[in-house]
Parts: structure tokens; sequence; C-alpha cells
DNA sequence: CCTGTTTCCGCAAACGTTTGTTGTTTAAAA
DNA sequence: TTTTAAACAACAAACGTTTGCGGAAACAGG
């Protein structure tokens, strides 16, 4: 184990104190340029490198958040991660990113993690299975702030920030309505997501509002075999449906692998529209049609409430980003 | 700005020393049972956390591993880096994940980052236009093990490790073969990549081998719109082919979204065969075949060669796994 | 020559741990 | 009763930094 370069050595080669080194790598004015220049010099031929530890341990001042997420594989998160991370980067912070797996075993493991790593803050999309979130909120108390993103506790009074849900199901409704569709197979995930529940609401709430006298179907599907088996089975029966609602990517991908399998072509067979965040409903043609749930613009929004409640804003806030609806050709 | 708990803290409130309380929190045999729960129990109601800096630099053994990629998009990387997550879990190392964006800047920050957190290994896979991998080897003398995978440097002796990219390529290609296929549009990926030139070289290999008299139309696309405008182009002369291949699931998406568009059925239009990790084929009906490229193996692989090094292991090993074919319904 | 400023640098404490050593009790053995 | 060992706990140094403070040299103004 080679030795690590640090201050100390740099100091006894050259015959100066530990201090007049610190000071002298980041250009005191006490140190004369002819030390300063003789000290960064060999500090960048040994390739110093300051201790990252003994930095924040000295300084108590981690520069440094927490994302802790069920799971880095939805296009929604990786946008969301990427965008905090910019923005991290653009005021001198850095960003650990943590999977639990939707395990919340491994999410208190994480969230552990955070504390003893004492970050600035947590970004925190809790599992489905999530059903304590006290030991994020007693956080707080530690002028540690937590924002919940996406997927946010159902009760708690705590930062939150979401894509509107509601907003992204309704305009769906309303573009199902202002197609005419007569009879929609329309499949939500999992029934006890409040994320699910909300989109339910707003869904049929929009469909009630406008009178227009649609049947609807609705399904709960929690994964993508799942949703290719309802729709399968749904066009087996002689009422066929002339159009299919997805909640989400997951529950699209069943349901067009169905549609593939039933040789139904869309728009003119059956319509498609679904709730997603762009990546999925690009790679088919045509192209399907969508409401956005922007990450990036979530991970945008979020960060500027991390910087407010480490600037001292105590209250909690529920924050949201609006929709918009991106026409692809299958509806 | 609450001041943390610290051992110091609990010693004053138990009359104890600090080294006491260190040490009954960790079992030590020198301290009574009777001050052991005592400190315990004081410690969890003041939810302690030993701070993890003050750990790191006095015991100077981070047990965490760096994974520097270029972006954690693909689904090859996501699973390399949960069977790496998976395994350093296993064995008490935790790891950090940094994404350079494919751009060897941030990469070289990312790496900085790696050396400041004095991590103990590091697994990489460089971007597309890293030239200099300089300043990973030097890593090398300074005991810290890089490991790299999937996109390793292409002249440069040291640790890598790979999927076997030939044999997915030929075995691809005997797959075509078998099934009799006379016409076959061959897309590959970014001409300048060491992974598409053996990738090409395997595959043209393999039908030279076999004499089988297959007329391959070679192309490369750079995302998966030019596969779409490949694909399309190829059905639209007078000859069209009977079979594509796509390099990766990139190029897959884009002829995919051709063949809806030109309402080709498979495997009966034409036959379809890919080189992938396995999400994508699954979301088509009929899935696609494919030879597999498995990230999770890969991150085993990768892990198994760290724990080598960080043994001692100082010679230099490129290792590979091997791959196979996975049959959909779409040759 | 004596003050008063600068200019430059070192001393030492502190951050929260871990751990080798030393010290004090208590109880068992002589 | 004295000696010895075991049981328990405190002391102190160290990890690599940062930073307030103090101080020596050099130089200017009087």
């Amino acid at each position: 184990m080679k030795p690590e370069v640090t201050l100390k050595k740099l100091a006894e080669m050259l015959n100066l104190s530990v201090s007049t080194i610190s000071r002298a790598l980041k250009d005191h004015p006490d140190i004369s340029t002819e030390t300063r220049t003789k000290v960064k010099e060999l500090a960048s031929v040994l390739e110093y490198e300051p201790n990252a530890y003994a930095i924040h341990l000295r300084t108590n001042n981690n520069k440094e958040f927490g994302i802790i997420v069920p799971a880095i594989s939805s296009y929604f998160y990786r946008s969301f991660i990427s965008s905090v991370e910019e923005e991290a980067t653009r005021f001198g912070y850095s960003v650990i990113i943590l999977q639990s797996g939707d395990d919340p075993v491994l999410e208190q493991k994480n969230l552990k993690k955070c504390k003893q790593n004492r970050v600035s803050g947590i970004f925190a999309a809790i599992t489905s299975k999530t059903e304590d979130v006290q030991s994020f909120l007693k956080l707080e108390n530690q002028q540690i702030p937590v924002i919940f993103f996406d997927k946010v506790p159902a009760f708690e009074t705590c930062n939150k920030v979401c894509v509107a849900d509601g907003l992204a199901a309704s305009m769906a409704a309303e573009a199902l309505i202002l197609k005419k569709k007569q009879s929609v197979l329309s499949i939500f995930g999992n029934k006890n997501l409040s994320i699910t529940k909300r989109r339910l609401k707003s869904y049929t709430d929009t469909f009630k509002k406008y009178q227009a006298g649609t049947e609807i179907f609705t399904f709960h599907a929690g994964n993508t075999e799942e949703a290719f088996q309802i729709v399968l089975e749904a066009f087996a029966g002689p009422s066929k449906p002339d159009a299919v609602f997805c909640m989400t990517d997951e529950i699209l991908a069943g349901a067009m692998k169905a549609v593939q399998k039933l040789a139904l072509r869309f728009p003119k067979d059956v319509g498609i529209i679904t709730i997603s965040d762009g990546y999925l409903p690009k790679i088919y043609y045509p192209e399907i049609t969508y409401t956005e749930t922007s990450g990036h613009k979530l991970g945008k929004l979020a960060f500027s409430r991390m910087l407010a409640c480490i600037a001292g804003s105590t209250v909690a806030q529920e924050l949201s980003i609006d929709s918009k609806l991106i026409e692809g050709g299958s509806l």
C-alpha cells in the first residue's frame, strides 16, 4: 500500500509548514507568489489530491446530495437524476445515487448511508411498499431537507414535487373524448399506489364532466405481462374497445405487444394513448400519442426547492409541474 | 444547525470516556454488558449515526467502489451496475455511480472524484471519445485497481472484461444461415467503435466460413433514427431483404419502427435478429430472437476480477463472457 | 534609531473516530 | 493478610485538513 500524498508530505519535502501548503494551494494572499508556485508544482508532479474525508470532517460541510430511487430503470427517473446532477454541478454540489430495488429494507439502508455520509439533503422517491416515512421526516429535524418526488407519501405533510398526475390523466381523457371514442379500455397501475388513485380519479372525473357517454372499462395491471393479458382478453370478446388508455410506459409495452399479436392497426382499428416520459412512445410506428411527464422538469423543480430549504425555507410545500399532450399518430 | 450527535456527546452524557463509548457500540469484550446496553440505549434514542468521514479518515479503509459509465441509460449498464452493487453489498462494500454523459471532460472529473474519495477500486466504461486512459492507468500504481468493462481501451494492456462481441455476432450469423436466409440487411453501429469492428468481422467471417452464399448488405447507423431510414430505403427497392440483423438495441428500435411502418409481418415477410441485453426484444410480438450480452453476468465477472486485484493479483487480464441465442419468434 | 506597518509563515487546536497502552478496581488464589 | 490476575475503563495519539492567531523579518516614516 503506497502511502498517500498528503499536505504533511509536501510540507516536509519543501521545508514548509502544513498550513502554508494548505494556503498556498488555495491561493491565500498570505502566501508569497513564489512559494505558491513552488508548492503547486510539487503538488502536481506528485499528483496530490486532497482527501475528501479529511476536508469534510474538518469543514463539516458536505456539498453532496443523496438521491434515493426504487430503481434507475425508468427513463423518467434517469432524466430526473440527470437533471438534478446538472443543477448540482452548477451549484458546486455532487450527488450520490442510491437504488432501493423497491425494497423498503434496502431503502432504509440507503437512508442510513445518507445520514452517515452527512449529506446536505435528500431527494427521495419511495418504494411502492414503503409505509412509514417517519425515518425520512426525522431528518428534517436535523436540518437535512428531504424532497420527495414522484412517488411521494400520501398523507404526511412534507416537501413533495410531482408531475401533475391528475392533469396528465384528464388531458388524456379529453383527447379521447375529442376523438369521440365510445369504448375505452383503460389500464391503470397498482391499485394501492396514490399515483394510481389520483390518475384514476381525474380520468373518470373528466369523462363525467364532459358527459360524453363514453364507456370506460377500467383494469389494473401490476406489470407489462398483466397488461398484455388484459388487452388480449378485452379483444377476445364480441364487443371490442375502440381505444386503449395506458397509465404508464410499462403498461404501454404490454398493451402494444398484445396489439401486435392481435394484428390490430392503429389508429384505424384502435386508438392508443398513454402517459409517458417520452421514450417508449417514440419507438412505435405510428408514434404513440401521450401526455408528458417530464423527469427533467421535475428535477429542476425539486432542486430549486432543495436550495430554498437549505436557505432556510421551513414550511412544507407540495409542488407540481404541468403536463402537455404530445401528438403521435396513434389516436 | 443542530450539532450532530457524536461519541463525545454520548460520553459526556453518560460520564464515560469516548473510547468506552466507541467500544461499547461495537461489542468490545473489554466493556461490561451493563455499560454496553446503557450506551446502546442512549445511542439509539439519540439516533446516533457514526460519521462516515471520521471513520474513513481514521481507518483509511474505504470500502467503496466507483463505477464510471457514459450513462445509465442502457439496460446493459443498468444490469451491470445492479449486479456489481449486489456483489458489493455481499462483501461489505458500497458503490458510487458516476455518469460521464459520454464527455471525456466529465469523465476526468468523475475520476478525480473517485481519487479524492479514496475509493478501493474503479469499474470504468470509457466514453466513445476517450483517447487517453493514462489517467486511469496511473491509479494502478497507487494500488487502486481499475477494471474496464464493455467500452474498454483498444490497445493498452489493462484489466478488461467484455462480452464476447465476436461470438454474439457470429452466433447471430449462424442462426441466419440455419434459417437459410438469402439476403440479409445488416445494420451495425458507429463505424469507429472497436465493438463495431469486432462484431462486423466475426459476422462476415462466419458467413464466409459456411459458404452459404448469403448476400449481406452492410450499413452503419449511429442512432435509432438512422436505422429507421436504412430499413425504409432497403425495402423501397425492388429486391427486398428476407432478414434484418441489428447490432444493438438502439438499432433494433429503429428497424422495428420501420417494419411497423411498412406493415411487414415477421417472421413471415422478414426475419429479425439482434444482439441485445434482453429488454427490448421482449416488448414485441412475436418476441425478437437475439444473442444475449448479459450485463448481469459481466458485472459478476468484473467484481470477481476486482476482488482478485485487491487481493494482490497484479497481471492485467482480458476476460470475456460468452453469449447465447435466445429464441423469440422473429426469425 | 525607534516606532509602526506590511508581508510572509508557523503553531496549535479542532473535526469524530479508532485503538494501543496504561491505570484502577474487584475478586480470586496463595 | 498479601499477591496475582482478571475485568473494566480512561488516556492519548493518530488520520488529513482548515483556520484563528501570533510572530519574525523587512521595510517605511518620523
